[in-house]
DNA sequence: GCCCAGGCCTTTC
DNA sequence: GAAAGGCATGGG
């Protein structure tokens, strides 16, 4: 049994403790800002599924599986030996969240301060490039549901059988694997017209040097992912904020134009115009803002 | 059936 | 450089 001081106001973890169970580890982390259903919720992931009997979510990433449960002041995260390393970096948790739910609400503008409130628990990510990467170009002209069918069933087709607290699930496929299917091959996975962009892309991907690709901010980064096929303003805004950690990146889908038409009386219609009305306004943080802004158009708007 | 979805690419003006 | 059309499929 360890524990360990919490460094006032910013380190999330409250206590961590060995795992109950063989070969697991457990940690918790304060919930206030860590939300499971917002940050997973929120439309940066796909992989994950409500297990209302264990009242928490699985989610999966890369190779690799966890469990994520909010315990009133706290969420708990299972995962395997090993593996919390790889799961405290995706989730970002030395990420000093409270200070940009502040940031959001210092600018005074009513929209974002009720969504940065609503949104305190969301987390962005740090997600594999590659899963990230293949997962957006999936996205384009898509919806939430439907793409996380077709990536459940990439990772079937493609990706490794494993276990984790007693449930199968299925790795992301190694680019390779991908590379060497065809477009067919995805067309009969249900990719209609995207599927022609997985092979290609997961090809370049391999040659591509990620450290280096990592290195690039903004438009240079922008720039680099762009000349990817299936790749284009949006979707390189996506892969630059939640897999490459540029939270100056502001994606602009349909649900920001309406938000940015309907909550903040905007009359551009140029997505590349919005895009830059909210990167001015709201700096170097703008992307994070931009996913309290989706996450809470659409959950008080569905239908 | 209908409209729409975390758009991108190509063609045309 | 701006605008328009095509693209696959299923969710609601």
């Amino acid at each position: 049994m360890e524990s360990r001081q919490t460094p006032p106001g910013k380190a999330l973890t409250i206590f961590r403790r060995c795992a109950t169970l063989q070969g697991m580890e457990e940690m918790t982390y304060k919930s206030e800002y860590f939300s499971p259903a917002a940050t997973l919720e929120c439309g940066q992931v796909f992989r994950f599924f409500r297990d209302e009997e264990r009242g928490g979510y699985f989610f999966f990433s890369a190779d690799k599986a966890c469990f994520l449960r909010e315990e009133g002041e706290v969420t708990r995260l299972v995962c395997e030996d090993g593996d919390r390393a790889y799961f405290e970096n995706l989730f970002d948790v030395n990420a000093d969240a409270a200070a940009l739910v502040e940031e959001a609400k210092s600018f005074g503008v009513p929209f974002l301060s009720r969504a940065a409130e609503f949104s305190k628990g969301l987390r962005i990510l740090r997600q594999d490039r590659a899963e990230c990467f293949l997962s957006f170009v999936l996205s384009q002209q898509n919806n939430i549901p439907r793409i996380r069918k077709m990536l459940f069933a990439l990772c079937a087709a493609l990706g490794g059988k494993k276990k984790f607290l007693g449930r199968d699930y299925f790795s992301f496929p190694a680019l390779s694997d991908i590379a060497a299917k065809d477009e067919a091959f995805y067309r009969a996975l249900g990719f209609g017209y995207r599927a022609k962009y997985i092979p290609r892309d997961a090809e370049m991907l391999l040659e591509t040097d990620f450290s280096a690709l990592g290195k690039l901010r903004g438009e240079g980064l922008k720039k680099a992912l762009v000349a990817y096929p299936g790749v284009g303003n949006k979707v390189a805004d996506c892969i630059a904020l939640f897999a490459f950690g540029d939270k100056s990146a502001f994606p602009v889908d349909t649900w920001v134009e309406r938000l940015y038409r309907e909550d903040f009386g905007g009359r551009e219609t140029d997505r590349a115009k919005i895009n830059r009305f909210f990167t001015e306004k709201f700096g170097e943080h703008a992307g994070v803002f931009q996913q309290y802004l989706f996450y809470y158009k659409r959950e008080t708007e569905r239908g």
